[in-house]
Formats: structure tokens, sequence, C-alpha cells
DNA sequence: TAGTGGTCTAGACCACGGT
DNA sequence: CCGTGGTCTAGACCACTAG
């Protein structure tokens, strides 16, 4: 592990777990320098991937401020999600994970490597209040990850139960944009009507193991509450 | 300007205008470092920053590989204009840039600095071959860009127009992307049907100039060419 | 083995923010 | 004014790629 992979890791587990919230000052760089024993361009380069990550917002003459936690699918964040609090969102899953075979569904072609491992499916309905607003399927090559089937997510997100459990990273994604006509089923589960339009999103999240990716298929109900997405340079 | 800025631009712009095509290799760090009498760390910011913009990807051991030339709208891309060549693909004004006023179809709230300033509107309709697959409303404030009215733009890229003539550069954007039916004169102009599903983008792009924007509208048919988006970390 | 990018040290000066 | 982040220098050692 490389130092500013350590310095990175702990201050972002430190805001997922709400040592810092909203607004604070992480440590300056000078103190990263003096806790860890490492120089500023150590201290810099782990805050610059907090920064792409977007967990803080740096200032100039002032520190690292904590931005909103994010709650979200990664790169996407259903508009409401974040804002709305506590008990106002709930997913459900209409899929625990299970092993399965590669589905046809699959939008991103999955490599043969993939393909000789076995895959993990599960499914999840995310509602804003009662509103079903979130339709999302998932695909995984299982290459041994002991306990995630019969384990809860870490605080709910399987992307946060890939890095603390499997030091596996999220490392970027492809995604395709399409809106499309619910089919009979998304309809239902979305409820809304058959002719609605819905927004049909397919993703390939890269992670730091080569070669191993996670597939999702969303369908979103984007009437009330439109797909957010944010992007620094 | 900063010298890993003017580094980063010099480099850029030999991609833009072809000096290096896909798969070419840049100049290392170590050239780079005497060419320009610079240190590596000031190297590597740039090289850091090309990285980020998705213009090179870096091999260890081998050097900065020259990725697939962007020529799309930013952060998103249209699926197929970067893969269909040349003549494949056409950008039609159906406005070209005039003052006019604020519109109301604009999804992000404008600033009040902004509204001050007299307001720049464009409008351009986006083929793959015959299809037309985006339609492209666009707002930014006249800060005093002389000749942006009379003058086409840069490689027909307002960024690039931005970035050239004036020194603004894009550093982030926010989106919500909702699923709609197409309004009349929307189903018009991409010649669909009116109750046909279009994907309907709001952005916010945010320059390096604080406190100008430029807003977006864009409506696509997302039936055979779907936007594509990707992002790494 | 030579050259490349990846990490890291130990400094320096500057511009910005709040006191 | 002091502390902050932003930029930059001048080195060092390591891991990877390819001839």
């Amino acid at each position: 592990m490389k130092k500013y992979q350590i310095i990175r890791e702990d201050l972002k587990q430190k805001i997922q777990l709400g040592e810092y919230v909203e607004g604070d000052l992480l440590p300056s760089e000078n103190e990263l320098c003096s806790t860890y024993f490492i120089t500023r361009t150590t201290a810099r380069k782990a805050l610059d991937e907090l920064l792409k990550e977007g967990f803080i917002e740096r200032k100039h003459g002032k520190g690292s401020v904590v931005r909103e936690r994010r709650k979200s699918l990664g790169l996407l964040n259903v508009k409401g999600f974040s804002d709305a609090v506590g008990d106002n969102v709930r997913t459900v899953f209409l899929q625990k994970p299970v092993i399965s075979s590669w589905s046809r569904s699959i939008h991103f072609p999955v490599s043969d490597a993939e393909k000789d491992m076995p895959c993990i499916y599960f499914e999840r309905l995310r509602y804003v209040g009662d509103v079903p607003v979130m339709l999302e399927s998932n695909w995984i090559a299982d290459f041994g990850m002991t306990g995630i089937i019969e384990s809860e997510f870490v605080e709910g997100s399987f992307f946060r139960t890939l890095s603390r459990n499997y030091s596996i990273e999220i490392i970027g994604s492809e995604q395709e944009l399409r809106a499309e006509f619910a089919s009979k089923e998304i309809a239902e589960l979305l409820q809304v009507k058959i002719i609605a339009p819905v927004l049909h999103i397919s993703v390939k999240f890269k992670t730091s193991q080569p070669k191993l990716n996670i597939y999702s298929e969303l369908y979103c109900n984007t009437e009330n509450y439109p797909i957010g997405n944010s992007y620094n340079i």
C-alpha cells in the first residue's frame, strides 16, 4: 500500500464514518505531514484524490472542506437521494446476491475471463418516499468473495463492501444512456404506464482489480427525480 | 499562465491538430523537462491533467499514449460521433450566435451576475448520417467576447473557441437527465413521433472564469445512437 | 540493460483568507 | 499578520516494458 493511499483511505473512512461531516475542515497539509511523517507532495496527492472522488473541496487560504457525503451509486446521483434525509429514501432488494448465470441483459460485452467465473447477481429498487424511482440490476464476476452472499452490505453500499472487505476500488466507468418506453415488467415495478418514457442507463464500472468489472442496468422514472451527475476537472 | 498549463495546452493543441494521433507516444517526462526547462513534478502535473481530461493514457515503462481524439460536447459523447468519421457527422446551426434575452428554458438557475450581462444564444442540430440525433441549445453570458458572433468557431467547437480566443477552460459540469416525451417542435426537429421518448439533458458547464457558466439544454434521439459518458478516477 | 512512468523527500516562494 | 493551499525545484529510488 502506497503512503498516499493509506492517508487517502484513512481520511475517506473518517468522512464515511461521520468523524468529519459536511463543511468540516480536514487537517491541513502541514498537519498531515507531521502526523504521517511525509512531505507535502504526498499529502497533496492523497487530498488530490479525495478531491477527484468528490469527498472534499479545497479552498485556497482556508483548507480542505468536506463535501456532502455521497450516498449514491458512484457517479450518478438520484437528485433527492442526497438531499432527502433518512427515511425518505429506501432501498429494497428484489433479489439478494445470488450465484447466477451471466445474463444477456448486460449491455456492455463481458470478457471471457469474467464469463469463466460464476456470476453474482442482485437487484434493487430504490424509492424516494413511496415512489419507486430506480430499478437497478447488477452483475459481477465471483472471484472468490467469501461471505458476499450471506452478509449485509457495509452501510448498505456495495461499493463500500468491496472497498472494506476486498480492497477493491472503483476506478472508472463507462455509461450509455437511452430514453425508452418502459417494458411491461419495468412499468409495473416503477409504477408507471407502459408507454411512459424511462431512462435506461447501462454502466460498466471498472475496478482496481484488472479485468474485474461491475455491470449494471438501471431503469429510472425521471418524472419527479431526474438523475444528476456532476464532474470536476 | 502557470508552467504546467502551458505544457498541457501545448500538448493538447498538438493532439487536437493531429500532430499526435491515437496510439502515438507523447514526449517522455524527461524530454518535456529538458525542452521546457522544468522539473518532472511540473511535467507530470501537465500530463496528469491530460490524463484526467481523457487525452492520454499512461503506460508504466512505456510512456504517455494518445487516446481517441474527443470531438464531442465535453463530457458527453454521442456514441458514433467519435467512431464515425468525417462526413458521417454533421452539425447544422439552427441559430447562429446572437445576443438574446435569458430564456426560461434554462433548467439550472442563472446567477444575478450573469443575468446582468447580455446573453449569447445559439442552437445546433447534430446529425449522424442523415439522422438528426441531438438538438442543442446553448446560453452563455456575454462578458465581452468580441468577434464571437461574427466569426466561425475554432474547428467547429465552441469550447475550443473559448480556450483559444478567450483563455476560458471548462472545469466541470452539472447535469440532470430525464426521459421525456418529445414536444411537437422537438419531435419535428429530431424527426421522431410526438410520443417518442427522448433524452433531455440539462447541463451547466462551469468555466475557469468564476461565475461564468455555459447552460445547455440537449434533446437526444437515443434510438440508434445512445449517449455515452466515461469517467476515470 | 536502458528508458519509462510511479512514488517520495526536503526544501522554496507565492497568493489567498481571516484575525 | 500567520496559516492555508498552489506552484515549482532538484534530487532519489523503485517497478515496469522492451530490445
